[in-house]
DNA sequence: ACCATAGGCAACCAAATGGTTGCATGTCAA
DNA sequence: TTGACATGCAACCATTTGGTTGCCTATGGT
């Protein structure tokens, strides 16, 4: 259930399940027979993605009768975004305008 | 040199390449050596990686006589936040709500 | 000119990944 | 209670990945 930031970052990193992702993000709640609507993929197969995605805290899951309902958890997005990527915002424009000056300095 | 956001996440899903990153954000424009000091991996392997951070445009590199001095490029991991983490913050208040709704009404 | 240094290239390897098929289990409805 | 439907489990497979070793090339200093 403690999903680390690598967890999340591999999760990620598969364009299939950032597409299941989307899915859930149109409409949450989908069972697995849902999401597999229209994808060139076995029903399994988008299990194991499901299984990745609920191991890294995206997708959350809620047993209802025989169907499994499958909700978007947009917490480990967030702080990618709060933890990762702020980061690197802050000396963005520092690290490009020393590399244009390498740039420049290149050419000389 | 035009990195899908496919790549982008792909080259950010190893936590070594993500912790190159992290030097190159601390000092910029090392040399391949540099970046292999004090790493449990041999220079191919960092070079290896440093071509996927490369393919992904995440690391620009200059020759400079015998050496090789690679810069952090910030923009595609600020891009994936912009249009990729931001996509999932709007209604991230509204799927806790209903996930919240959901797991009480199981209990009932 | 020579040698140390910085990096590049290619073959190889084990393990992880993304997918498949086949079968088993559990639940709802007639 | 029986059949249809929703999901789970396991074995298997090809490809990708992350790493290695060994050798080659290029550049700078003495």
């Amino acid at each position: 259930m403690v999903a680390t930031m690598d967890e999340v970052f591999k999760a990620l990193a598969d364009a299939s399940r950032r597409s299941l992702l989307d899915r859930l993000h149109a409409r949450n709640g989908q069972t697995l027979n849902e999401l597999c609507e229209g994808l060139a993929m076995t029903r399994q197969a988008v299990t194991k993605h499901l299984v990745i995605l609920e191991e890294a805290n995206l997708v959350t899951t809620i047993r209802q009768g025989r169907e499994k309902l499958h909700y978007l958890n947009p917490v480990p997005i967030h702080q990618i975004g709060e933890r990762w990527i702020k980061k690197f915002e802050r000396g963005k424009l520092a690290a490009l305008s020393e590399l244009k000056r390498q740039l420049e300095k290149r050419d000389e």
